[in-house]
DNA sequence: ATGAAAGCGCTAACAG
DNA sequence: CTGTTAGCGCTTTCAT
């Protein structure tokens, strides 16, 4: 079953093959290649052989000479206090999702985590390191100018995050503005008549949460509130409760950004002896594995990361073929539990 | 603010910039380099140019010239049934702090998920590749002897997994066996006289779990019993309803394998009617944040992911020195909230 | 169908 | 201190 341990790793070049091969360097190439123009026995000889020794081709030489790496950077640039939010769930299952389709296609994926306050360079120096063939953003942060920029001049790019009308960057990404109109209709339609919006309004995505939640507001009448909270967890608990006593009844229906929010906020609730739904509705945004398991469940609008996923590595790979893609923009989907 | 767009990337090599800047190449690379035997004006000038013109050095050939690529492959490999957790928190949680430790060291980290069953290849195939200075596998799942075949004959890798007696590959792990003792001491120090353990006792971590908790429950003549869980979300589950009612009064305390299933089981046991911790007693493991947020919050074992994500990194980095390092074993810790 | 040779972009002797 | 040279391991013309 196991290879010869002495065998293993001897035969490191392609050279070094084509020697036990008794043919040319060129051959072997050709031959692992899968190209047509070789002899059947030849090939057969050169794959046995190859396997035989485990021998694997050096993939940063053929890169170099190819110039095309077969790997696909991944970035998240890490603004304001994200910094904490080491583990935030959406962006690691979207980067699981990532590597499934990445993986599928072929491609390997290199991970960076950047902190562009510290290192304005960030995303020219990873295009420029020649390691990559294209390069997926996760999440623009507040460094959507600097994309922008970069757009103009790189083609194989997609990022995921917020569609903006007009915008140069191609984007996949949920529309936000209408995730935040379907939160603050269910809130209404379930009896809320005073809201409240629980967030960093911030970066863009949230921004436009906070929009559709109020343009529904508006419309109806009903008064909305920001209530500005940290997403790291540390700092958003104590914020929520800070919130939460000091609307103490002014306020029935919360649309919290995220469900991390939400679940946070539904603890700090319950210690404050207030009811969801019955005294406060409350409703969350993504719909990770967390919603369904709070209690009461959560009512929240649904990001599909699976679809997102697939979405930016199809488009990247039309990049990388040379086509100027659209960005696409993604339904949300109100999922009722029984928070709202 | 922006460079000149119509500079950025014409200047693609040393040698380009070693024309602009009246020099050869070999001074270039030596300047940016930062060796020390340079004129302090040629280099600066250098400099000066290189970051005019947002020049990087291919790192590609850079790397294939020093045989070494200052990039280390993670690999999660996927068993069994592991294949649907796309996003196991616990895996991703320490992913994001290996990036975070690898970004600080100065190295990139290069993501790959296999499923071994697909590629009995995986490990040396990726070490193989030429891509990595080394690899940090993340999860022994059902490889623990491919994995130990591979230790014998490649120093750069380290493992986040289950400690074993007279192992050969160099491992960080949290004492599961110890982590289970402390839960079932728990358990029973809660009142529990009836135990359960539930999960798949099938990986390594888990089964050491379990045997630890044995190890308590044998010693003081309380019985438990193994309920075989799968760890995906969607089947765990129903499972665990099953296990419920089949168990009904014959269980007051259940110890899971993670904490994810915990939140799981006490939905289920909420479902049902039972009360935690009254009714039933409930300890999770690795603490994740939805510890915190169950209703009652979970009583669980702690692993400490960030020193875990330190030690890999810090083990790797010795190893990478030609160190051949022992392994880290890290004490668990019980963390005591409302449901034991 | 195969071999020979050039070279991807960079670095590290070795001279000077 | 700097230029020259010879590759790292692979792919790809261009010949044959």
């Amino acid at each position: 079953m196991s290879e010869d341990k002495a065998a293993r790793g001897s035969v490191r070049t392609i050279t070094d093959l084509a020697r036990l091969a008794g043919v040319s360097p060129g051959t072997v190439s050709r031959a692992l290649a899968g190209k047509s123009l070789v002899n059947a026995k030849t090939r057969e000889k050169i794959e046995s052989l190859a396997r035989e020794h485990g021998f694997r081709p050096n993939q940063m030489a053929s890169g170099l000479r190819r110039q095309k790496t077969g790997v696909i950077g991944v970035v998240i640039p890490l603004g304001h206090d994200t910094r904490q939010q080491i583990s935030d769930s959406f962006f690691m299952t979207l980067l699981g999702h990532l590597a499934d389709e990445l993986t599928r296609e072929g491609y390997d994926l290199m991970l960076r985590r950047v902190v562009p306050e510290d290192d304005a360079d960030w995303l020219d120096r990873f295009i420029g390191s020649g390691m990559i063939d294209g390069v997926i953003v996760i999440g623009q942060s507040d460094q959507f100018e600097r994309i922008e920029d970069v757009a103009d001049g790189y083609l194989p790019m997609v990022v995921w995050g917020n569609h903006t009308q007009g915008q140069r960057h191609c984007v996949v990404g949920t529309d936000n503005r209408l995730g935040g109109k379907l939160a603050a209709e269910r809130l209404i339609a379930a009896g809320a008549t005073r809201l409240a919006f629980l967030g960093d309004t911030g970066p863009m995505e949230f921004a436009a949460r906070f929009a559709g939640a109020r343009d529904v507001a508006e419309r109806l009448g009903v008064p909305i509130m920001a209530l500005p909270t940290h997403l790291s967890p540390d700092r958003a608990s104590a914020e929520i409760a800070r919130h939460i006593s000091a609307i103490d009844g002014q306020v029935d229906g919360i649309f919290a950004a995220t469900d991390t929010l939400a679940a946070l906020c539904l603890t700090e609730l319950r210690a404050r002896g207030l009811v969801v739904p019955d005294g406060v509705k409350l409703v969350g945004f993504d719909d990770l594995p967390i919603a369904r398991q709070t209690v009461p469940p959560l009512t929240t609008v649904r990001q599909d990361i699976a679809a997102g996923a697939r979405g930016l590595v199809q488009l990247l790979l039309r990049r990388l073929g040379g086509d100027e893609t659209e960005s696409l923009v993604l339904p949300p989907q109100l999922v009722i539990r029984h928070s709202a």
